[in-house]
DNA sequence: TATGAATGAGTGTTCATTCAT
DNA sequence: CATGAATGAACACTCATTCAT
């Protein structure tokens, strides 16, 4: 929080490094912190920005002033308005990806699938229309976009369909999942289900109360798929 | 192909009318059916132009290079590109509108309603991509977009979920369906089905044979909403 | 003068022409002309504006302003500012080889040189300092020009000292210039001489009666070179 | 290498003076060879940068790169680039101006003549192609630059003719040289000689072995301008 | 005083739209 | 009306310069 005192005594103390090595680190600490924090400022506001106007009309502009920084800031930490929407997507899918991982030590592979689909519903909640769009479909995108979503093909729907199979196999396994309908057919009806329900919502107007559409989605799902 | 000629080798015979609209006849007529042709063409590029290409890569000049006109020339039939975009929408809207009526007199409901889903889904693959975006889901789009659709609002979902209110009402009254779920939440089920193939079908590369997938909706879809 | 009538005439006659031939000619005729105009008024602006501020001082808006167009009209004739550039230079190559090319029936081959040079003085008169600097030079130039020169490697001095060549080997062959020394070296000192009659003019602010020195370097070159 | 650190050193070991310009010592010693050496290793960079990029090409932060600095030091030791710039210049000026003071005890003018001659065109081969373009020529540059050099009138073209008309002064007083032409036109010679040894020299890439050149203009130029 | 990030004016270029022919 | 060139507002991006640390 003051990190200038700690750099001065540092540099009081003489404490001489070896040339060329790790550097005054605690200037660098403090400077790659401040960096996190106006690459998160400017990727929120850009993903609002998105949201808002789509990917044409949110000018570079917008996104700046949006985020309170000058235009050319933008490009001190992406190289162009591509990147700034890549980037997006990519922290969507770790930031995702990360609540996905923190389920792992639930044990019913179902409740796990439950909890991630609440995770999820709840991040599209938070972070609008615009990125929900990337983040599930995948498709129905501007031409530019495209370009931009290529080149994250580990991003999408195929990553997604396999999850829902591996899943859905230890289900089958605990003989919590019926075994006569081939676990790939049940992973795209279930993530149909999903996609039905995004879509539902955004026809609404993004209205609260997505997350609890999880709870709906796996229930009418078990009830359809469970082991008899 | 070339129906300004049509109207030249008319102007060059030298008739000469009195000035207000008597005599409507064969000039008009000829001029009509001239305008509507090149309005035709413009529209069929453009939706080729939007659809390889999204609405903001697709350029005026693209689709007046599509159409085989100079650019100037689409200002004669649209006012601006929002128009453009906005007719191929209507255009859609009364073409399946058409198909639809076409239907009316297929007696049972759910046949009807087979039989129309079917039109629909030929419809969407025949006209590409983007179109199908526009014409069933009005959400995801770019903002400029949204404007033009905005204006357009009795077009999509809200229209199409009432149609199938409707018919399911009917059916409901033959007792083809059951009576212990509203018809409002089947038609929102039936809906979402139907949304969820396309998106599967459009996340395919749009394979031929989306139209079948008509046959299977409705077989689905009675198999769990019929009257027990 | 009065392309229009001359159209309205062609048309009247209704003349028709095979499909997809050589359509209205005069209408594209004039067409062809205008395009030729603007493109003419943007070089002369373009080498103006070049010639008074340098390639990167001068903005694409100056050029456009200088030949009294938008800017976004250069564009309609030059795909970007480098193809201005090089545009200027092509041009000034042409016309100053076809100034060359006219003095092809000049039988003694050192009167026809001092003419060629009289011409070439007389051209950099007239076209300016930058011009000249690209015509003769071809080094000392910024890092972008050197890119566009680059394109036009028959540009420039090689060709240069070999025409020369070529018409010293003549008048030694006419007995005009003495054979103990090479023509390749002669050429190069003839060439020199010009180089550094050209940089003393530029170095004097490019003051009229360059043309009058091609007098003077063929005389002494004469003087030194003249077969005993 | 590393000058900042001994400032840092001094600046720890706490000496405190009294505010004001006594004690002008050790400390001030050291920062002003800190500072030179600074300097100097920026002049260095950013000839090296301007020479292979150009004057707009050059971004100041290539400079600071090359130099191995941070953008913003540069702004400690120039106010900005075209005082970057100007410093080469001037710094080429003072550098070439010693050498030429080293002859000064050289009896024969002529010889003193060939021996700057070589120490210019050495000075040349070291340090450039493009600071050789201000060295000597002064013309054919972009607008930029011209500003520069327009600030330094007493560098350049003029100085160099009053020099040499000087030195040939002298060697006609020595009855070196003849008389019955004008030493201002011998001047001029010279110097043309000089302008298109170097100018061929860069059309030839710049390649080693310019200096030798010198003996060579010596030579001739006796040979056509020595006493009879 | 070195640093390196923030700034924002400036520019090449695009393209929807207009308009003379 | 078709045409295709002119227009100029708009925008992504650059980079010299400033400034807090």
């Amino acid at each position: 929080m003051n990190p200038g005192m700690t750099k001065s005594a540092e540099t009081a103390r003489g404490a001489k490094r070896a040339p060329g090595q790790d550097k005054p680190s605690v200037r660098d600490a403090v400077r790659e912190e401040s960096r996190a924090a106006y690459r998160e400022a400017i990727l929120a506001a850009a993903e609002r920005a998105f949201g808002r106007l789509g990917f044409h009309d949110a000018k570079m502009a917008d996104i700046a002033a949006e985020a309170g920084v000058a235009a050319g800031t933008l490009y001190n930490y992406f190289k162009n308005k591509d990147e700034v929407f890549a980037s997006i997507l990519q922290r969507g899918q770790e930031q995702v990806g990360a609540l996905f991982d923190s389920r792992d030590g639930v044990d019913d592979p179902l409740e796990r699938t439950r909890l991630r689909l609440r995770d999820a519903f709840g991040y599209l909640e938070e972070h609008g229309v615009l990125f929900s769009m990337f983040l599930r479909l995948g498709g129905f995108v501007e031409h530019a976009q495209k370009r931009v979503i290529e080149d994250h093909s580990e991003f999408g729907y195929t990553r997604g369909v396999e999850r829902t199979i591996a899943v859905l196999h230890e289900a089958v396994a605990r003989g919590q999942v019926r075994r006569d309908v081939a676990v790939e057919e049940l992973a795209v009806m279930l993530m149909g289900a999903c996609d039905a329900t995004i879509l539902a919502w955004t026809r609404a107007g993004c209205p609260p109360g997505l997350a609890a559409k999880a709870d709906i989605i796996v229930e009418l799902f078990l009830r359809g798929a469970k082991a008899p």
